[in-house]
DNA sequence: TATGAATGAGAATTCATTCAT
DNA sequence: TATGAATGAATTCTCATTCAT
């Protein structure tokens, strides 16, 4: 949630330093939550200002625009969810729980925290142009993909998974099963006429994807 | 932005103008690019009234306001996937061959009408309020799950498929493996470092939807 | 109600003519309705067709612009009221009580066409410039002034009022009385947290006026 | 409607930009001009800030919209009416000139503020939906009431003033006679083909509305 | 006489952003 | 570091009016 960035200068630290911290940390809260609800275009700068209770000049002082504010709220969400992969240790576990672990973990994830999805949706609706010089990001993801990859090789040695299996596929697979029935849950509510938000539904649909996915990668 | 110099005397003036059809079509097309483009939010009404080389107070006078309007655009967006599905006439094929042929048929779908997806996101972004009233988008849907489940109900008589499938379920599963893929291509691409829009990666993708949906649905 | 103008044609007379009659009194029936509620600036001519159950275009072909429709409404009005005030046959009475007549007139006929009220304003909004060119409105309003003086001699000659009575004094003061309280009824009821609109209310403002007009005209 | 030049670099600098106070009360008198000379829907938001010498946006940022800025300026006349009436000191005069004093008053004001007519026109047309919550301006006038109960309480116990006379009657009766007078001054001179606003017609109003007054509250 | 379609000029309001301290 | 005041450039929407038949 700390900026790295506060360690750049050599201003000496006290209090004033940690509130610039806290202030920064206010507002990157305040605006991901106004992105999550009103997306990239429809979120208002005074609004993320009022939410972060401090004033609208400071977002600017400390983010530049709009842009590189929405840009710093998503490289955020990144790293908090890729965080939060990590401290799974999937490779601590069996193959075939691992990736049960990974269906459950997603779900959950996108579950609690809808805002991810609307971030996602903004940022490709803008051609993901946020991302252009990503390297961090990229840095970010690719140990997740080296983790799948191995757990898939694990399972292909000790004969439970097929062969063949591409993480990056499996991995857009796992998290398209879960993002289009939340993303669009409001929609597909609607039109299909059946609450699928209820606990009920929610965990049918959880058991539903474990069976898709592991269905396709368990041999036979 | 500036409006093509085709609309002042090189046009055949005559039956065609004044046509109200025809301007409430011409809005709705210029909507619906410029919604896909933009969302909701980012959509202007001017911009869509040069697109569709019409007056921008003739959209106000057929469609009341921008809501309205995206509200029209997104009826007929569904109007059209579904009857396109409804063509697939997926009831004289196999069991097999029929949940293949809808998966492929979403998929080219949504290649072919990325504005679809960008139209849906918006939808929901705004809490699926534009379908809210809209029986007729529930009316529309529920033939395809009668359908998904004719189409389960005899594979499993045949054999090929296991039982206890929801077609709900089903069908969200298969929209959501190739819309989040493209929907987030910009994104994915970015993130994972590769090109997930080529050619060959994209007939990959199509390959490794049909195993995950089948590898589900095939018994053993 | 019927505009005198449909004489000054040839057209021959049958139904067609009784048709533009009656459009042009509806017309005229929903402008005063709209002008009245909403005064001439915030008047809109869609709404005046809507009243009248009429095409827009129609209102621009009898009455050229809102203006001009605005001034026909008001010389209508003032057509109507000075017509009944000459209904009332004042000259008949005897001097008090013709006065006392036309105060419970002039109140009646304020609290039945409200809208009266509101015309008035407006024109004075907009300096009567609506009346410039009136001779037939002065045409319309000498003769009362005329009968109000001869009451005045009257009441004089017969020892019942007192001398030297300006009659537009005395008819100003009479309508001034009656509309400051009807006009400005919403205002003065909240400012003095008083219902003036009230069946009580209204019996005993008629009271004190009529009090107020014959104490200064009558004699000791 | 071009900004005046005196603002470019002769207007000195200093203390006075910036001044949150001095562009509110700039913008009120603005807004009071124009809303006296063309009504709450006449008036325009350019010209009140053009007026004002004020970037638009500002008025926004003090006043939310065009109706709130319509009630403060209300408020404000009301305010500004009641102070002066204070100011008179009715209750240090004898009963009778107490009288003449409010009549004079109201007669001076309304002639000097013509904008408080039109105000006051604009709010009833708009049914004094303006004042709803203004419990500030009914704590304005019930002063003003309780002075004319004293004042006519004193008159009647001094033999001067008949009895039963209710002061809020009576106000309104003071109120208007000028006002339906001075209001509506343009169309009566038209219709009554007579200038009703040269000097000498105003000093026979003057005269005659304090004889109408006094000939009804005098004993006999 | 009657009408649905169409429009240009403007209206209120919004919004990201900068100024001055 | 922090803030209230101020702004220009849009942006949605409105409205009287005209066109074409």
């Amino acid at each position: 949630m700390i900026k790295a960035t506060s360690s750049e200068n050599t201003v000496p630290r006290g209090t004033r330093l940690r509130d610039a911290d806290r202030s920064q940390a206010a507002i990157l809260a305040a605006a991901r939550a106004e992105f999550a609800e009103f997306g990239l275009g429809g979120a208002r700068m005074d609004r993320i200002a009022a939410r972060a209770e401090l004033n609208k000049r400071l977002i600017y002082y400390y983010f530049s625009d709009k842009e590189q504010l929405f840009q710093s709220v998503l490289e955020q969400a990144y790293l908090h969810i890729r965080e939060q992969e990590h401290n799974l240790h999937l490779l601590d576990l069996k193959p075939v729980d691992a990736i049960r672990r990974l269906v459950e973990f997603t779900w959950n994830y996108y579950l609690e925290h809808p805002e991810f999805l609307t971030l996602l949706n903004s940022a490709n609706l803008h051609r993901a142009r946020h991302l252009d010089n990503a390297q961090r990001v990229r840095e970010m993801n690719s140990p997740l993909i080296a983790t799948l990859q191995e757990i898939l090789e694990r399972g292909r040695t000790d004969g439970s998974f097929r062969g063949g299996i591409d993480p990056v596929q499996l991995y857009v697979s796992i998290a398209g099963l879960s993002y289009f029935y939340l993303s669009n849950s409001y929609t597909l509510s609607a039109i299909f006429d059946r609450d699928l938000m209820s606990p009920k539904a929610r965990n049918a649909r959880l058991s539903h994807m474990c069976d898709v996915i592991l269905g396709y990668a368990l041999k036979d």
